[in-house]
Parts: C-alpha cells; structure tokens; sequence
DNA sequence: CGCAAATGTTTGGCTAGCCTAATCTTATTG
DNA sequence: CAATAAGATTAGGCTAGCCAAACATTTGCG
C-alpha cells in the first residue's frame, strides 16, 4: 500500500516525464520544485521509490517510470479526474474549485469506490478541465489539441480544454465567456507580442500569448 | 488543520465518553485500545490534543473533549455518516462495506464538499446502520431505542439500527433476513441463555443474547 | 579542453506517531 | 491500612518526510 506521499511523487513523475509540450524529464530539482520540497526531499524519495521496483533511477541519471510506477501513476490520475468530475457535475462544484479537493479525494484506497464512482458518473470520458479520464484498465484517449495560439487569424476553432488548472486562470477564463465546447473566431494576432483578438458567443476580447498557450482547441 | 491521527483521537474521545449503553469514561488504556495503539501513544497525543485546547485533560485525570473538541468530534462523525450514507444510497455499496472505506473519507478536509454532499444526498437523518447524522450545526437528533434482547416475547417491534458495525456481524444479520424497518416479533426467550426465537417476513431463526443485544429497536 | 555553473547527493537534524521497558500514581482488597 | 494490581506516564528509540549546509558530479561554455 502505497502512502500518500509516495503517490504524489508518482504522479509528479509521469506529470515531468510525459509532459505533453515539453516532453522534458524530469529531474530531481523539477521534481522538489513541482512537489514544493527541497531536492534532498525528493532524493530521499527516489532512493525509496527505486527500492519499491516504482522507477528506474540510478543515482544522477534519468529518472523515469517502471511499468508498474506508471500504471499506479495513471489511476491515480484516473481517481483524480473522476472525483473532479463528480463535484463539478454532481455537488455543483466550479470548475476552478475541484482540483484542491481531488488532489485529497484521490488518495483514498478502494478500488470498488472508484469503479463505482465511474459507473455512476456514466463512465465520462473527459474532466471539467477538459482532460482525458483513463479507463479501468489504465488506457488513456489522447485527443488531438493544439493551443489557441496556434490557431491562425481568420478561423474558427472548439475549445477542448486548458493547459493551466489553477484557479486564478480558470476564473479569468470563465470571465471572458469562454468554457469547454465553447466555438472561438481568432479575428486578429498582433505580431509584436503575440496577444490575439477572439470571438466567442458574439462577444469580443483581447488576450495575451501566454493565455492564448494555456487554452487548447481541436 | 487537524491531522487525520489527530481527528481519529477526538473522534475515539467521544465515542468512548458518549457510548450510549456503558457510558464509561475514557481512560489513557481504553483509548489505546480502541485505536490499535499502545498507551504510551496515547499519553503522548493526550497531551497534544490538551495543548491544542481540544480536550481537559490533567495527568492521571479525567479525559473529555472540551467544547471545540466535541464540536470538531461530531464533524467528524456527520461526515463518516454522509460519506457512508452516500455509499449505499448511490454506489451501491451494502452496509457491511460502507465503514472502512467512510474511515478515510471523513478526514477529507472541505466544507463546501460536505455540505454539497448532505445537499445532494437529500439531507439523511440517518446512515446505513441506523445511526444518526449530525447536522451542519453540529445538533444530532437522538432516536428511542432499545436493544432486541430487551423485549418481551409476545411482543413486535421494529429494528431501527444495530450496535455493532463489524462487517461480520452485518453479514450474519443481512444472512437472516433483517435489515433497518424490519418489523421483528420475539416468540420466545429462553431464561437459561438468553437466546430468541424471532419471526420476521414469515421467517423463523433464533438467536443468542449477544446477538439480540446488538440489534436496536423501537 | 578546462573550469564554472547547474544539478544532484550526503550528512546531520527536525517533528509526528509509534514502540518497549521502566517508573510512578491510583485503586482495590485482605 | 498496607501491599499488590491496575492504570498512566516517562525515557529512550524507531521510521517517514522534511530541511539546511556541505559535498560530488555533470553540463556547458569560453
Ligand atoms: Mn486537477
Ligand atoms: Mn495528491
Ligand atoms: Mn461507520
Ligand atoms: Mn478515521
């Protein structure tokens, strides 16, 4: 059984090692950074972890996955993901308020809970944040994404998600009318600093490139 | 922020001050006891939780929750109730398995989680096992009851909860045929052992003093 | 290449919770 | 009213996670 701690570090793990746009590895000092530990801290835990078969790790080298490190990492991504859909579409949760309580929510042991808890929400496919939920067998659907910054002027797009889960950006998100499915028209980008004029549900607004890279569409 | 150990105290504190049958105090032994540790750790959290001002405590003395203490105790118990509650209303879990897995599920810490759940739970009075849920002000509704082995034979009553929540137990009397609102008439008693003979839903069973002493009715 | 910066590891030390063994206080009872 | 028995506390020690500071290795750049 693993502690809630040692579940975090996994996650980190395969959070660092398939990162979607970086594809970067993850190191020990990335690793302590996302964690909010000291590098020392994370050591420690790699040491522990290496001993558990959870990762190939040699001492200053790559740290990646093992085979069963991955697949405890990806239910744990799945219990995360399934309770925040539960509080967003069951308790009426925002969808800037659930990751704070999934991040505790997906540490409780019980594997009828969560298969339970997936029947019962309709064996849902995708979060609130738009991310892909895997399937009780660990299998993850990847959807073709791109960010909104690479859409070019002139066309249309479908938002699908959000790159950024905090709660500062999720709200600000929400204040400009966008949400997931929402259609976007990207009617100009400025060349200078990348910031973009859009469309969505006949209103207007500008946005800057960083919160363009943050907002995925099909 | 109490620590999930911490809360697990309180919540042993009032268990055994407030026992409804033995009304017993709870002694650094009994304590240890009941919480699968030895008493030396409990001294030790005694005089934590003392200097948190969440229980009167003096060495040697007497153990009670002080008034935070017994307001944080039966959070923790409406919460354990709600999520078993939530359980067996809709994951379809039986009544036996709700309790392990509420253990944990009480010391996720949200407010808004709670309440949302009471809400979306239709506000139970009682769980599973008959007992009954706080509610968000910390009141707790007190149902009269009596243990089986109290009633006189002729007589019928109805089972409104049981006292023991061990999944043994439970198993036993879902096994005879009773559940929570079966009405239940006692046949006969014999004086040497205690032991009934009880009929519900047209069936007949007998059952030891230990038994009938452990399933509540009105 | 060669050396400094970046990155990673070790050491020693901390707290929370737990333990055993020894000791102390309170309760019981002959 | 002693003297045990029962109950509670203290002392010393352990592991999991964490940290700061010292040390080691690797990377990268002049
Ligand atoms: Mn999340
Ligand atoms: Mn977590
Ligand atoms: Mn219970
Ligand atoms: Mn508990």
């Amino acid at each position: 059984m693993l502690s809630f701690t040692e579940e975090n570090y996994l996650k980190a793990v395969l959070k660092l090692t398939v990162n979607g746009d970086t594809k970067s590895d993850a190191g020990t000092n990335k690793l302590a950074a996302y964690l909010n530990v000291k590098p020392a801290t994370a050591t420690d835990m790699l040491k522990k972890l290496k001993e558990k078969k959870l990762i190939d790790y040699e001492k200053y080298g790559k740290i990646t996955l093992s085979e069963t490190g991955k697949l405890k990492a990806v239910e744990i991504i799945r219990k995360h993901r399934l309770w925040e859909t539960f509080l967003f579409e069951k308790l009426d949760f925002t969808w800037d308020e659930v990751h704070e309580v999934a991040e505790q929510l997906e540490h409780i042991h019980s594997p009828k809970l969560i298969d339970k808890l997936d029947e019962f929400l309709g064996y849902p496919s995708f979060d609130p944040h738009g991310d892909a939920i895997p399937n009780a067998k660990g299998e993850l659907r990847i959807a073709k994404q791109k960010p909104l910054s690479a859409v070019s002027p002139e066309t249309s797009c479908k938002m699908i998600g959000v790159r950024d889960n905090s709660t500062t950006f999720l709200k600000y998100v929400t204040q400009l009318g966008l949400a997931i499915n929402t259609s976007i028209k990207i009617i100009s980008r400025q060349e200078f600093d990348g910031s973009m004029e859009i469309e969505m549900n006949g209103k207007t607004a500008t946005v800057s490139q960083k919160f363009a890279e943050n907002i995925l569409v099909d």
